[in-house]
DNA sequence: CGACACATGTAACACGTTACATGATTTG
DNA sequence: CAAATCATGTAACGTGTTACATGTGTCG
């Protein structure tokens, strides 16, 4: 649902056609959310449908005689587009995390190795963000006073946050988990229940 | 392409029926990412064409003579989900961020008020992590020690991590639109648009 | 009995990706 | 000229949500 009003906030800056969208988005956001042309001609055929743009045939601006099929935002394309940015980006149905609903599972599976699922999903992690750095270090020479620039840094420094709060998380599992083992320690090998005394947990909460 | 994976990983535990796999599901994620039932069954169709799975007609363990649509993991399924667990999650193409979209876009056009944006979203996500806090307080009496709820326990300290991660990558976006604002002053408010000194155009790019 | 939860589906639609078709323009 | 890139689409498919239809079991 993001792709739509990142177009339609886009066209605020004048009509374009799909592949300048394309463009104007990627260079925004890096090579992070690669943006397909075919579902920037659905979204396009769609907003339209909707009456968020209407299509403006226009010349391309550098002296070719050649014409591109450009969108224009309308009036409520526009009043969308400033309620998308008036209204914050709710958590109250968070997008599904594969990752965790996939630990969620495993600690409840008898017979997987948790910790060693952890263990790989932190090495990946933090292979990525050795990536980020290096991409932060090459990055984009050009100017980073140029806003779209700034566009990119920003996102790639939203990936890097949300890798380490993986990465914290994952260690968070962990001690949770040997704490658990501790608590019960016949439960990983041969499943021995041990009867679990009262509710004295340590798992604290 | 996380539901199947997961629908599948239970059925690890033994036969079930379509409402039996969303109330599983539902236990280790908590009301976090509800599952529509309506998916559940379109799922299950499409894991019994691609061999996955298998109808096993059985009646209900409670005594009652109903008998349900239960579906069973063939080995094929059985060797998806090892891989499954095997296989960390990539970062290669991480899901769309709206948040990190939405602020990528808004500092790159004119007359749009990033700071409140910023602002906002800062204080609905504190609301949500006093929502997750209280949550965690309250949460499912039960006993700690099932693994249901540790897994619930796990996926709950992860919207937490995700959403502290969120706060602070806000402060780091303020902090460095601040300064950007710093280098250059008279680009705010009234829309001055000092003749930038090269490149000229206003628009760049 | 009537309301409600359980249980199994189907249809319609939105969104997203991959792949293909078809031209025009640019460039080695 | 041939190949690559630009540009605009369409078709097929997977996934996800919402809504509807239909029937069974339970409980006040």
């Amino acid at each position: 649902m993001s792709i739509r009003q990142a177009m339609l906030a886009i066209l605020e800056q004048g009509p374009m056609y799909g592949y300048q969208l394309r463009a104007e988005f990627e260079q925004r956001t890096g090579e992070t959310w690669p943006l397909n042309i075919g579902q920037v001609y659905t979204t396009l055929t769609r907003l339209e449908r909707d009456g968020m743009v209407e299509v403006v045939e226009s010349a391309a601006e550098d002296g070719s005689d050649r014409t591109h099929v450009s969108y224009r935002a309308t009036e409520s394309g526009r009043s969308e587009v400033s309620e998308w940015f008036a209204t914050p980006v709710p958590r109250t149905q968070p997008p599904r995390d594969e990752l965790a609903i996939k630990l969620a599972i495993a600690v409840t599976l008898p017979g997987v190795d948790v910790a060693t699922i952890i263990q790989r999903q932190r090495s990946a992690t933090m292979t990525s963000l050795q990536d980020y750095t290096r991409l932060k270090r090459t990055g984009r020479a050009a100017n980073p006073e140029a806003p779209e620039d700034l566009a990119w840094s920003l996102v790639l420094d939203s990936l890097v946050f949300d890798a380490e709060a993986e990465v914290r998380w994952l260690d968070h599992c962990e001690a949770r988990l040997r704490r658990a083992a501790a608590d019960r320690p016949a439960a990983s090998a041969h499943a021995t229940p041990t009867a679990t005394p009262e509710t004295s947990d340590g798992v604290a909460r």
